[in-house]
DNA sequence: TAGCTCGTTGGACAA
DNA sequence: TTTGTCCAACGAGCT
């Protein structure tokens, strides 16, 4: 008889999940086991509203896995001593997991897999997450890729379709004896209940990804060319927090995106955002500096701005008195959630309008966001700033007042969000400070009374910080 | 090797 | 109101 312990990590789901294939068909006995270590990565733990997402969705995993037949055992600590511990235990003879690929994660899950291989167990790592992993794709000279173009040609060319695996219909009961801390005592949930609304947005865990993968394909995709820029609808397919954490692998998203009738265009443009996010683990494995240094060292120089705190607070709490600014970081605050178009108009104004170091964007997301993954924030910040892979030109600064025209000009999204511009009529919705007292008067807004002015002057901070780019140019 | 082409997401201004 | 051009030049990646 033997025995395996798979070992859950960003890969919470059942169906399409090798790791899990391989355990059931080699061992007689799988013990399931979630290990909440939250010290392992540094600053980059798990933190906030995707501490939410995770409880929510272990729970879910949880059921599923009672209803196979088996359980999720729980446990938290040091991971090498809570696996030698189960495995002194239970005479384990192999463990089994799915591969991640933040820099702290694998430096980790290497030195386990040494350790664990020496006493004699088996010791086995699987794709579960990606495509294509990020070694696998490189250059004509055998470099990374760092431009998203020719990167994505290259996967496309070697084919991005993958066969899936089923999920096991009937899993064996784990070993007499054994069972874990409730989900209670992993202290997930923050106490402070500002997550409330949360519960009504997202339903973490694998049906929940696949609810919302139904969800898209049955109406949204067939827009998504153009729908997905326009934040005041629901044009996305709000798939990345089941992406993150594993409830819904990319191979079963394309795989359903291929089986519906969609335009070539939709289908296209949505299956390149799978790319964007592999694009990203691409750049994360090769480049792990970039987690808080700038890709291209001549940003190292940037004359980012020392005094921000209360600058920062005000971006973060949605009171810069830029109508989408606010509604963004509002959504965020209040669902873990931002348009994506949201995310690069916000962070243009952080960086660029307040210069306000990326660093402390990307911070605030990974607190906030429930789908906070390291290697997207990573590489969209850095591009936000200029300073990554494939970046944004220097020149190139989001206008937040023309953005809101362009892509939110019926004012859905604003009024939503920032309800006390409710009345404000079109024309002036996204620009209050220069509409004419008596419109202020008729939509109830009195400015820095019910809604604050802009914190800065559009025209002249886009100035100065193309002055401040223009800086570390003469400097190289 | 040298040369060529191209680069997610924009804004300001002029015509 | 819409469309075209410029912004500045660099380096990635291919041939």
């Amino acid at each position: 008889m033997s025995t395996a312990i798979l070992w859950f990590r960003q890969d919470l789901r059942l169906a399409d999940n090798p790791a899990l294939a391989e355990a059931v068909s080699q061992h007689q006995h799988v013990i399931p086991l979630y290990i909440h270590s939250n010290t392992d990565a540094g600053e980059w733990a798990l933190s906030g509203a995707s501490l939410w997402w995770l409880h929510h969705s272990l729970t879910a995993l949880k059921h599923s896995l009672q209803s196979t037949g088996s359980d999720l055992l729980l446990d938290q600590g040091k991971v090498q001593q809570v696996l030698e511990e189960i495995v002194s235990k239970y005479k384990v003879n192999a463990i089994y997991w799915n591969r991640q690929y933040e820099p702290w994660a694998i430096n980790r899950d290497k030195q386990l897999k040494e350790h664990f291989t020496q006493k004699g167990l088996e010791v086995k790592s699987f794709n579960a997450a990606l495509i294509n992993e990020p070694w696998t794709i490189t250059t004509k000279t055998e470099t990374p890729y760092r431009v998203f173009t020719p990167y994505w040609k290259n996967c496309l060319a070697a084919g991005i379709d993958r066969p899936l695996l089923d999920q096991p219909e009937k899993l064996p009961a784990l070993p007499k004896g054994l069972t874990g801390a409730s989900i209670e005592t992993l202290k997930l949930l923050d106490p402070i209940n500002w997550h409330a609304g949360f519960n009504d947005v997202w339903i973490p865990g694998e049906e929940g990804a696949h609810a919302a993968l139904t969800e898209f394909l049955d109406g949204t995709v067939n827009d998504y060319d153009t729908g997905r820029d326009v934040p005041g609808t629901t044009g996305t397919s709000r798939l990345s927090a089941h992406l993150h954490f594993g409830e819904i692998s990319p191979r079963q998203v394309i795989a359903a995106v291929r089986r519906e009738q969609t335009s070539e265009a939709d289908a296209n443009r949505y299956i390149s955002e799978i790319g964007w996010r592999e694009f990203a683990h691409h750049l994360l494995f090769h480049y792990p500096h970039t987690i808080d240094q700038p890709l291209n060292s001549k940003f190292e120089h940037f004359p980012w701005r020392q005094d921000f705190d209360l600058d920062l607070a005000r971006w973060q709490q949605g009171q810069t008195g830029i109508p989408l600014v606010d509604a963004g970081m509002r959504e965020l605050w209040h669902t873990g959630w931002m348009h994506n178009r949201v995310r690069m108009v916000v962070a243009s104004f952080l960086i660029k309008n307040l210069q306000v170091h990326w660093l402390e964007g990307a911070r605030w997301f990974w607190d906030t966001l429930v789908d906070a993954d390291l290697a997207s924030n990573t590489m969209g910040w850095q591009w936000c700033a200029g300073s990554g892979a494939d970046a944004a030109p220097y020149f190139r600064i989001f206008n937040p007042v023309t953005q809101g025209e362009r892509f939110d000009g019926a004012g859905d999204y604003v009024r939503k969000w920032v309800p006390e511009l409710a009345k404000m009529p079109k024309k002036f919705l996204h620009k209050p400070s220069e509409a004419p007292a008596e419109v202020l008067q008729e939509a109830g807004v009195v400015l820095d009374e019910n809604y604050p002015s802009p914190m800065v002057d559009l025209k002249q901070s886009r100035q100065a910080a193309l002055d401040a780019y223009k800086e570390i140019k003469e400097l190289s």
